[in-house]
DNA sequence: ACCAGATTGTTCGTATACAAGCAGATATTT
DNA sequence: AAATATCTGCTTGTATACGAACAATCTGGT
């Protein structure tokens, strides 16, 4: 019974208490909810859209609106160094979301681009990806979001 | 000479332009800017806090709150996952930060808890970890981060 | 034409992160 | 006491993420 209750906390460690003094000062505050809201985010993310993570589906957009471009420029247009664009372009390929090729002119290149099925997931995933972006910001009023959304444009 | 300039273009791919409209409506904003804002916090803050990564520092921290804890609560407390805990857990017993022992009373539960070392790291990290929280939200005024804390709370 | 420097993509090592499945221990219910 | 449910920690597999080192290629300037 005590012990059951004990569990009971135990499951709300993280919850969403107004959180109290104790744990405040002791975990770098932004850092830590900055990576538990893009840990929440993915979770949400991968409840919508489905077949796509959120890396996958950034890369995806990036060649629908950039046509074929270089796999290091298509890592530097969606944040992620060569080395995990790198895998990323691995992973779409083997689901056959994009092609990959070298470039004639320059031989260091490999261009990206997105195949017919791509193009397809892509605009399905787009309208998914609008509703995992609103389940993300639910807990905010709409000035909020908004308000939220370019404070962190501001930070990044 | 051309070559040139499209190479600098490409360097400022990602850079703190006001993003013109085109790469607005094309990648998911919210997720992808806290992706982003995640990642170079990451990047500040292990040029702040030597020797320990945010999730290490997060978890000395809740160590050091909450004194011996079962290793499972302590991912709980940290947002960790019971497979990615084990790792934490395991990289700062490497690191003779904590140790581990088989609860007496409950054969499941693996305490975790600080030893002298690493009670000294997390106070000196402390203050490292403060210094990249400010590096952080530099771009913000004092007003603009407190609300941007407010709001990423209520988001997670 | 050539060379110093930069860029591209690859590989390796390390560190999160989570799903799913497992075994062992404990708790609850009957 | 037995059956059921829950919890804990472990393992495997997949996916980011980044630093560092590397070979191939290209550029700029001489």
């Amino acid at each position: 019974m005590l012990r059951e209750l004990a569990q009971t906390v135990n499951n709300l460690d993280m919850a969403h208490e107004p959180s109290d003094a104790t744990d405040y000062q002791l975990s770098d505050q932004v850092g830590f909810n900055l990576r538990r809201a893009n840990q929440r985010h993915v979770a949400i993310f991968m409840r919508h859209v489905e077949g796509l993570t959120p890396t996958q589906f950034a890369a995806l957009a990036r060649l629908y609106e950039f046509g074929a471009i270089s796999q290091n420029r298509l890592g530097r247009l969606t944040a992620m160094d060569s080395a995990t664009i790198k895998g990323v372009v691995e992973r779409l390929r083997a689901k056959e979301l994009v092609t990959s090729r070298r470039d004639l002119t320059d031989g260091r290149l490999r261009l990206v681009e997105l195949s017919a099925l791509g193009r397809q997931a892509f605009e399905r995933a787009e309208v998914q990806a609008q509703s995992a972006r609103r389940e993300t910001v639910e807990a905010l009023s709409v000035q909020e979001a908004k308000l939220f959304e370019a404070l962190l444009a501001k930070l990044v």
